[in-house]
DNA sequence: AAAATAAAAGACCTTTATATCTTATTGTAA
DNA sequence: TTACAATAAGATATAAAGGTCTTTTATTTT
């Protein structure tokens, strides 16, 4: 569905946005071992959505990630387009360049409706909206019991 | 959304329905050349397709790939499942393992649905309910104008 | 019935894309 | 001016996609 890139830039924004209290600052070393994303990948991803104005950052001692208000609007399609593109929301289920309207795959029309569905999900998500569900303990970031596997840790 | 397997699976299996006249056999290359699929990665999902007896086939001399009155009855969800099996259907959108009723991501409510929604549209698929709209002419399974682009032949 | 042939089945290899790791650089605050 | 943390480029590993070749099986044809 999503590239595991994608998958790992929303589970870290979300995090930033569940720690995003007056300017809070979130470092990637921080996001890379709540998450379990693997340092450096977390790193990147978090690059790209600072460079596309997403997130914002911050260098040097006590720097991190955070949000100011306006970052605070932004829809987790925003972050979608920038790790994935629009794919998920436009191509053919059949992987067919040339299927539309005019031209359907025996699969175009109940996919349309699939779609827009999943797009409306993500763009009718602003970071805002999930704040205080976030906060609100009722939702969960990261796997169960992920100490309990003999796993080696990024430095 | 789906691999690239599954895609040419789902291709190849509608394009044998469309020819599935009183038994009439399809071959690897025909399929492989009409919808653009490279002949030997065509030729290894029609056999995993075949093994699961979602397809039938013969060897030799005017031997290929067919459908059985048994066969038809199957949906594209059996396909699908062949191939990339059920993560489409059941996995979590941010990849988390132990995402569940009782500790959901953030996501999890707004994803049920769709996820719900795209397995309908297989599981609602038999390949005998789709037969007769292949036939309309009304619905492509290639793309147009490929003969355009100046591109390698496989043998 | 035997030989020739057509087509699927199967093992294995190469290429490409995605994911992960290494190392170095730059900017900022204390 | 030192330590911290983001930025950046590039290397390596792993998985997906695509390709080559051989074997098996069944159907023709002689």
């Amino acid at each position: 569905m999503l590239s595991k890139s994608c998958e790992y830039a929303l589970k870290s924004i979300l995090y930033i946005t569940k720690h995003s209290q007056n300017l809070e600052r979130v470092g990637a070393k921080n996001i890379s071992d709540e998450l379990d994303i693997p340092y450096h990948f977390a790193a990147k991803l978090l690059q790209i959505l600072a460079k596309a104005d997403i997130i914002s950052s911050q260098k040097g001692p006590n720097g991190g990630f955070y949000l100011t208000a306006d970052n605070l609007t932004h829809s987790l399609a925003d972050v979608v387009f920038a790790i994935d593109g629009n794919g998920i929301f436009v191509d053919c289920i059949l992987g067919l360049k040339t299927c539309s309207e005019t031209r359907p795959c025996p699969l175009h029309y109940e996919f349309i409706d699939i779609k827009i569905k999943i797009a409306k999900v993500f763009e009718d998500t602003t970071l805002d909206q999930i704040k205080s569900k976030l906060l609100s303990g009722e939702f969960y970031l990261n796997n169960l019991n992920v100490s309990c596997q003999y796993e080696r840790k990024n430095k």
